[in-house]
DNA sequence: CTGTCATTTCCATGATTATCGAAAAGAGGT
DNA sequence: ACCTCTTTTCGATAATCATGGAAATGACAG
């Protein structure tokens, strides 16, 4: 991970839909949600979120897979666990402290389910 | 942590300077730096470095102490802890996932330190 | 090929944010 | 009380971002 994606990510998050609606997705698991179901559990209308997947899309956060006529959207995980790590780097130099726990539902994970 | 100081705090890193800034505090330590040695560090005009201190204090990831002449600027872990947290509460609707790990510079670390 | 459903793009408006020089404010030391 | 060092506030400018209705796009079923 490196700055201008970390802040990319950073700024996407940094907004009321766009975190409501990555925890959202969060919790939604590797499934993902569509676009409409989203926009009925946000109360949003269309357009803007529209603007907000996109961003956070952009950002990386965000997978986008079409399944018939819909749109699913889910959390990537494995960006959401960089951007901690990168937050989190050389805590204290290095010495105390060494998290670098994060989200299992990665990639194999959404494998087996899918 | 509720959702506005989540905003409060992502915004405050999105941003160049203040990504860069507050990573610097976290790789220094409880201990922390002064503003005038963070603007060097930085290359950034006092002002406008005043003014990246002042939201990240605002979001409530840094502390602030006096030491002497200078203002001392530190990292508040537990802040970014739960930050972290908030962003993967309930991941996967709580089944695989439990991540929880974080930066163990907690308070009393800093004691034990100062 | 046509109709329909799901989602995105366009566009104008209003609101928030970043920048930094100059001046003010706060804290010690003598 | 005064001087000096450190940091913050002020103020004007430029840039970026959020919003939502209307129109356009894309995908599928019949």
């Amino acid at each position: 991970m490196d700055s201008p994606s970390a802040i990319a990510a950073l700024g996407a998050l940094a907004q009321e839909h766009r975190l409501t609606l990555f925890r959202l997705l969060v919790r939604a698991g590797p499934e993902g949600m569509a676009a409409g179901a989203i926009a009925d559990a946000l109360g949003v209308p269309n357009s803007s979120l529209s603007f907000h997947l996109a961003q956070l899309h952009r950002a990386g956060l965000v997978r986008q897979e079409r399944r018939h006529r819909s749109l699913l959207y889910s959390a990537d995980y494995d960006a959401m666990n960089r951007l901690v790590a990168y937050l989190m780097e050389n805590c204290c130099g290095g010495q105390a402290c060494a998290p670098e726990t994060a989200c299992t539902a990665t990639e194999d994970t959404r494998r087996k389910k899918a």
